[in-house]
RNA sequence: GGGCUUGUAGCUCAGGUGGUUAGAGCGCUACACUGAUAAUGUAGAGGUCCCAGGUUCGAGUCCUGGCAGGCCCA
């Protein structure tokens, strides 16, 4: 008898992950398992990873722990790998949600900056708040096992960063990568400011308004373009554009059709609605219907696609004032639609974002005019109104909500005796005078039109307009003066570069991203804010001189020369200094022209911060310009499918333009973490899911697993606490499990790993789960190297649950409790063992907790995260061992279903003699033989017979045709054919298995089936329970012979016996004694297999004695009798 | 409106290059097992593969067009 008072193997009571977090926590604090991790693998070649700097100025979300599992992993992998894996943390500090929160925390506006506050008091408030839950941050970093440096982040707002950043800016700006120019933005002329898309997406500012809007007629020039449009000699042909902000019309230039797009040419009998004078108008044919009343009767005399009309000229609408170029003609657009106005759209390039890209893609000017101090200007000043030039409305706000109340009482008095003198101002004295209300600028200038025979239509119309926030007032789109990195220009080169970056999934990369990089535009960089890196630009005030500051040590120099120049009384730059705003904008230049430069009051925008962070985070080039050549590019980063256009865009940009180079070979863009019915998280629907409260109560590896194993992790992930409950119990239970069970009796046996028995040695399932366990390791590293971490996880979920725990453990039982330690059982102990032991380093990247106590719990030695990756041998792979092991479960499995059939009802406990396999194949013969006993003790029958030829003629069979060889040959027919065969009678599978072929007719034409094309298969076999799954076929013998019947009774008795040692508490190794009453029924089956029972139970002895009533009572078979079991001492 | 993406069992997901019984897990039902036992096993029920066309002898899979959800952008 064994006795082991050393307990080599850790035994648990029960299995909590969240103690195993904290436990093994400990351990890597003690030890500095992560440090070590890293300079264990020094000198080894570097995987070089990025981390995407997260925002410490909110908690941190369950979305954050599965992008930081995703990166964990593969940097955990790739040290498996033997790579060296550096990973510096970096935090992102600056930007606009830093800023609202600040001034909402503080009570203010952006307005009180600079007033109620101070911009240094402001920015030090910032500075204050952004790090606010960087504790939180660091401990979800620590609790969910995300192993990254933060002892050593990189963060946005230090002055080296910033520095770097400077340094990268100024590289564009030697290039002439960096300008500035004007784009279209949104703009409040009440605030007197520029709104951010943020801004416009706060509740309210879209708001359902009514406009008044005009569908123009723009007329078209005659000439060589555009006769095709013509057919009479003095027809006049116009073309219809539809706004909704009438007040952009003398801003048109350009008329935009869509390409596809089919437009008719329609003659007008009754001409202009409103004057009636002979008309013609162009309009996309899908509208014409919504026109009805309009139109009138026409005749349609041409159809024209858009490409058609691109290059057609027409008369400047309301001749304001001239561009500079060539303006006024159709271009096509890929914005345009029919879905409603006329399918054509007009073109006011200084007020719409589509139009102004629109004309500049074709050389349209904008109509702009120059302003006291000679620079160009839009048709509408920064306050609302029309400049001069503009005469009927001059000085007049755009916007009738743009007028205070007692402006419009006075402007409507005005209106009420405008000078006499055109028809215009008549028509609007007569009905200002009889409205008594103010009559806004766009209804006056369709009245314009309206006169001059210019408009088709008018109507008041209801749509959702932007407002600001502030003023309530509506927004205008409007030029606005900002600095531009030129990315147009390395558009080619980042596509071209693009496609050497392996995407995952590889959709993001050529789709959202390529598509978006085709469609490139300059990057805005301009920010008008305070808390972020400032435009190193320093500019004389008539704009002609300029310089671009690439370091500290060149701004001390320049302020020198300004003291020098007397610009400057004293150099802010010595001692400590900030950056930031206020103070770089109290540095005062002097040009080499001698006049003051100062700097551009812009700040970056915060992308570049994070897509500089390859060059910043080091300090480069100031600094470790060593250290920053060996990481870069990354080998990996991963983050949301939302930093497509943000960190991933700014870091190939960044990186093409100065470096020619791709920023990160791998990436992984995540998707989105919903709810559990698939909304999107949010505070007010209540269901954001705490990840603290998730990892504490269910583990970081149950979560981590779940989350990775769920779907891929550039799915939406539909998050649900109930899918982490099943990690934890299917998976790490059952690992648990196996791993209880492994160390119970190890530690009984004594079992210490050492002197490897080869696996050739080793039973045939102990070599079946080794080679499985080989592919296993082959394929998990060819998932991974593939950035396939979810087809990983269920390699080895398969694994552990399939193969390991329920066929290898369950069917090897026994080797680990029967008798003493000898070959067969160490051999077992080892295969389980090496099973466990891979487990625990193939898990360990996705489970980092539960896999390292695993693994220190068998090896005794360091952490897992310090092994090595195992080799999956080729040598220890049998694919013929598992092929005929899959046939052994398969054919186990059609044995248990005929077992529990109603009629047949015989439980596994009864052994039963024989079932049958037909089998034509030699090999498939041999490889049932080789797990022939497996299959008869799983099933608890003590023969297998194979049929071959000799019982050929008592098996019904089946011909199953191979479509996938008939169909090329026979095409049509094929259908008809198959149904032919299906329904072969047994004379003609007979004939055609003895000629090697058959004759088939169809429609009078006989086509051969040849004995290759088909499958055959034994269906059934008369007077036998059968059962069969397509591939095998297998009949039971279910006749219960007397002595079948003994050993049935003598199983159940072990049954019993074993239920009631179990009962009594007595340990697995106690000896027993047993009595048991007389009874006819049962005391044969004892006499005959009481060895067996006693060697089953550890029972030294089985008496049957004549009226026990003593012990516990029993029932077997329906007979009921007494038992003792007394323990051995 | 555009780009990308998803739609397969009640739920979460698999389903290279088209091939005739569409799979797994969870859940459900029934049974078994009882020295892995707060474990385990087996079986069963459950599907217009979002819809409509098309290509094909044959479509969950390929093509076209819709519908619905999601993300990003305008």
């Amino acid at each position: 008898m064994k006795t082991s008072n050393q307990t080599n193997y850790t035994e648990y009571k029960l299995l909590s992950l969240p103690e195993t977090d904290q436990k093994v926590l400990e351990i890597w604090e003690k030890e500095n398992t992560f440090d070590k991790s890293v300079t264990s693998r020094e000198g080894n070649p570097q995987f070089v990873f990025y981390e995407g700097p997260p925002s410490a100025n909110g908690m941190p979300g369950i979305h954050h722990v599965m992008a930081r599992t995703v990166k964990d992993i593969f940097c955990r992998y790739k040290t498996l790998k033997g790579f060296q894996v550096k990973r510096k943390g970096g935090w992102d500090t600056h930007g606009l949600p830093v800023e609202l929160q600040v001034e909402k925390m503080l009570g203010i506006t952006k307005e009180n900056i600079g007033k109620t506050i101070t911009v240094e008091e402001y920015n030090q408030a910032c500075r204050n708040d952004v790090l606010k839950f960087k504790d939180k941050w660091d401990e979800i970093t620590r609790k969910m096992g995300y192993w990254v440096d933060l002892d050593n982040p990189y963060i946005t707002f230090e002055n080296d960063y910033i520095e770097s950043v400077w340094h990268l800016l100024s590289r564009l700006y030697e290039k002439n990568l960096l300008y500035k120019g004007f784009t279209i933005q949104p703009y409040s002329p009440a605030a007197g400011t520029g709104l951010s898309s943020h801004e416009l997406n706060l509740p309210g500012c879209y708001k359902e308004v009514k406009d008044v809007s005009a569908v123009a007629a723009f007329k078209v020039t005659r000439n060589e373009k555009s006769a095709f449009l013509f057919s009479g000699n003095e027809e006049d042909v116009r073309i219809l554009a539809w706004t909704t902000t009438p007040w952009t019309l003398p801003s048109n230039t350009a008329l935009a059709v869509g390409a596809g797009i089919v437009y008719k040419k329609l003659v007008l009998e009754k001409g202009n609605p409103y004057t009636q004078l002979p008309m013609s108008v162009i309009l996309a044919e899908d509208l014409i219907g919504k026109y009805a009343k309009e139109l009138g009767t026409y005749k349609e005399e041409g159809s024209y696609t858009g490409k058609q009309l691109a290059g057609v000229g027409y008369e400047q609408l309301l001749p304001y004032i001239q561009p500079e170029g060539d303006a006024f003609y159709v271009v096509t657009g890929d914005f345009v639609s029919t879905s409603d106005g006329t399918g054509i759209v007009h073109i006011a390039p200084t007020f719409g974002a589509d139009d102004f890209r629109v004309a500049k893609a074709n050389n349209i000017p904008p109509l702009m005019v120059k302003d006291e101090e000679g620079k160009d200007m839009p048709l509408v000043d920064k306050k609302g109104r029309f400049v001069a030039g503009v005469t009927d409305f001059s000085e007049e706000y755009v916007k009738e909500d743009y007028l205070s109340v007692s402006e419009k009482f006075a402007e409507t008095e005005r209106l009420k005796t405008l000078p006499e003198g055109s028809e215009l101002n008549t028509l609007i004295r007569n009905i200002v005078n009889r409205t008594n209300a103010y009559l806004s600028v766009d209804d006056r200038i369709v009245l314009k039109l309206q006169l001059e025979n210019k408009l088709f239509k008018k109507e008041k119309y209801e749509h959702n307009y932007p407002h600001c926030w502030r003023t309530d007032k509506p927004v205008l789109y409007y030029p606005m003066d900002s600095w531009f990195v030129k990315t147009t220009a390395a558009k080619e080169r980042m596509a071209e570069l693009n496609k050497t970056i392996n995407w995952k999934p590889e959709s993001t990369g050529s789709g959202r991203f390529g598509t978006w990089l085709e469609n490139l535009v300059d990057w805005n960089l301009s920010r008008s804010r305070y808390w972020g890196v400032p435009l190193p630009v320093w500019r004389t005030e008539n704009a002609t001189e300029e310089i671009c500051i690439g370091s500290v040590e060149q701004l001390k120099a320049e302020v020198e020369k300004a003291i020098a120049a007397g610009v400057m009384e004293n150099n802010p730059l010595t001692g400590e200094f900030d950056l930031h705003r206020p103070y770089v904008d109290n540095i005062i230049l002097v040009s080499s022209s001698g006049q003051p430069m100062y700097r551009e009051k812009d700040l970056i925008d915060v992308w570049f911060d994070s897509g500089a962070m390859p060059f910043a985070q080091w300090h480069y080039p100031f600094e470790n310009q060593e250290i920053f050549r060996q990481s870069y590019p990354a080998d990996f980063i991963a983050e949301g499918v939302d930093q497509t256009r943000g960190w991933f865009f700014t870091l190939h940009a960044i990186s093409v333009m100065l470096e020619d180079s791709i920023a990160y070979k791998n990436v992984i863009a995540n998707g989105l973490v919903l709810d559990k019915d698939g909304n999107k998280m949010s505070k007010s629907k209540g269901n954001v899911v705490n990840p603290f409260e998730t990892i504490d109560r269910y583990g970081a590896d149950a979560t981590r697993w779940y989350l990775i194993g769920n779907a891929s992790p550039w799915e939406n992930l539909k998050f649900d606490l109930e899918g982490i409950q099943g990690v934890q119990r299917k998976f790490f239970g059952t690992l648990y499990n196996t791993y209880n069970f492994f160390a119970l009796y190890a530690n009984i046996d004594g079992f210490v790993y050492s002197d490897r028995i080869p696996v050739s040695e080793r039973t045939e399932l102990d070599r079946w789960i080794i080679s499985l366990l080989n592919t296993l390791i082959r394929n998990v590293e060819k998932e991974m190297e593939d950035y396939e971490p979810t087809r990983a996880i269920r390699l080895i979920e398969d694994f552990l649950n399939e193969n390991l725990s329920n066929w290898y453990v369950r069917l090897c039982r026994r080797r680990f409790w029967k008798g003493e330690m000898n070959p067969d059982k160490k051999a077992a102990y080892q295969t389980l063992f090496e099973c466990l032991e891979n487990i625990a380093v193939l898990m360990s990247p996705f489970a980092p907790f539960y896999s390292d106590l695993l693994y220190r719990d068998l090896t005794k030695g360091e952490s897992v995260h310090l092994a090595y990756f195992p080799q999956g041998k080729e040598t220890e792979t049998d694919s013929a061992l598992e092929e005929r092991m899959e046939m052994a479960q398969q054919i186990s499995s059609l044995v248990h279903s005929i077992r529990k059939r109603k009629e047949v009802n015989q439980k596994v406990r009864q052994p039963l003699q024989k079932i049958m396999i037909p089998v034509f194949d030699a090999r498939i013969e041999a490889q049932l033989n080789a797990v022939k006993s497996i299959i008869l003790s799983e099933v608890n029958v003590k023969e297998m017979i194979f049929l071959g030829e000799e019982a050929d003629a008592i098996l019904v069979k089946k011909v199953k045709p191979d479509f996938k060889l008939l169909g090329p040959k026979l095409g049509r027919v094929m259908k008809e054919f198959s149904s032919i065969v299906n329904d072969f009678s047994q004379k003609n599978i007979r004939e055609l298995e003895n000629n090697g072929e058959i004759t088939i007719r169809i429609a009078d034409k006989d086509y051969t089936l040849l004995l290759s094309e088909v499958d055959i298969i034994s269906q059934d076999i008369p007077g036998w329970s059968v059962a069969s799954n397509g591939k095998f076929t297998v009949a039971l013998d279910i006749t219960v012979t007397d002595a079948l019947k003994k050993e049935g009774i003598a199983r159940e008795f072990i049954n019993r016996i074993q239920n009631l040692r179990k009962d009594k508490d007595f340990e697995v190794t106690d000896r027993v004694r047993i009595e048991v009453s007389s009874n006819d029924f049962w005391n044969e089956a004892i006499a005959g297999f009481g060895d067996y029972i006693c060697i089953e139970t550890l029972s030294d002895g089985m008496e049957v004695v004549s009226g026990l009533t003593l012990g516990d009572e029993i029932e077997v078979f329906g007979e009921t009798g007494f038992i003792q079991i007394s323990k051995v001492l």
